[in-house]
DNA sequence: ATGGTAGAAGGTCTA
């Protein structure tokens, strides 16, 4: 018998990570695990859980392979990290830093490490709608996208690879909506928003799928009101954020958009990043 | 002018 050529737990090929908001997890098991099964991404980052943690369908994604880590929050928000075995995290740190007042449930973060690959730490981000606008829920996001950005230049200092992955509930460009004058007073949209977004980028992000493909009409949300998903009246507001270590090891961005066609879908579909190795 | 839908909750609120 030959000796396989690679060690039976290696990674084959590249580090797949994935962004999810599947508004709540107990509606959405069943398309995630047929996702997991079909994708085998290596993290997941879920958002909008809608259950508590004891809630949370641990087993079945357990029994997939993946260790999972969650922050729940009964009926709103909620965030979690999927890593699939071999694949271990440490480091794990629940909520953002910043506002020891704030209670929602809208980060979790983890170093992932694997034998033969570069670490990269990965957060799972819930960021705040923010509507209406202007109003207290307005401030709640502008202040949590300032407390976040803090926190990312804190964590570019360790020069591990970073990924910052989860529904921002910002349309960058007016080219990220099907229909940008529909948005011009929504809080996704607001200039204060956009300006927001491109300060966090400045801390020395790329924005991973922007930066594999230009074109326009990529959406990763469609309301599931007015016949938006027929329609395609589409907006992009879920995103990957890469530090300059974690852009190094690009090798692609893609939608899987073919799940918000299934029945009973996430109004969001999950936008996936490949990894080199390192 | 407003609704249209979905989810958790069983109070309407959030999106």
């Amino acid at each position: 018998m030959t000796k396989p050529s690679v060690a039976p737990f290696a990674l084959w090929g590249p580090m797949r990570i994935t962004t999810w908001n599947v508004n709540s997890i107990k509606q959405r098991v069943g398309h995630l695990l047929g996702f997991l099964e079909e994708a085998r991404p290596d993290v997941v980052c879920l958002q909008e859980l809608k259950c508590q943690d004891a809630a949370f369908p641990r087993a079945e994604i357990e029994a997939a392979g993946y260790a999972v880590e969650t922050l729940g929050q009964k009926a709103y928000n909620g965030v979690a990290l999927l890593v699939r075995a071999p694949l271990t995290s440490t480091q794990l740190l629940r909520g953002l830093p910043g506002d020891a007042e704030d209670e929602q449930a809208r980060y979790i973060e983890a170093l992932v490490h694997g034998e033969g690959i570069a670490p990269v730490r990965v957060a799972s981000i819930y960021l705040p709608n923010g509507n209406p606008a202007p109003g207290p829920k307005y401030a709640y996001k502008l202040a949590f996208m300032k407390r976040l950005r803090l926190h990312a230049r804190a964590m570019m200092a360790s020069e591990d690879a970073l990924v910052l992955a989860g529904d921002y509930n910002v349309i960058p460009e007016p080219v990220d909506a099907a229909d940008p004058d529909a948005w011009t007073q929504d809080a996704l949209f607001l200039p204060e928003t956009r300006q927001a977004f491109r300060a966090l980028l400045a801390e020395g992000f790329t924005e991973a799928l922007r930066a594999c493909d230009p074109s326009p009409g990529l959406y990763t949300f469609w309301d599931y009101q007015a016949g938006c998903w027929p329609r395609n009246q589409g907006i992009r507001i879920d995103h990957l954020l890469l530090s300059p270590q974690a852009a190094d090891r690009l090798v692609s961005a893609s939608v899987q958009r073919h799940l918000r066609g299934l029945e009973k879908p996430s109004d969001h579909v999950p936008v996936t990043v490949e990894l080199s190795d390192g």
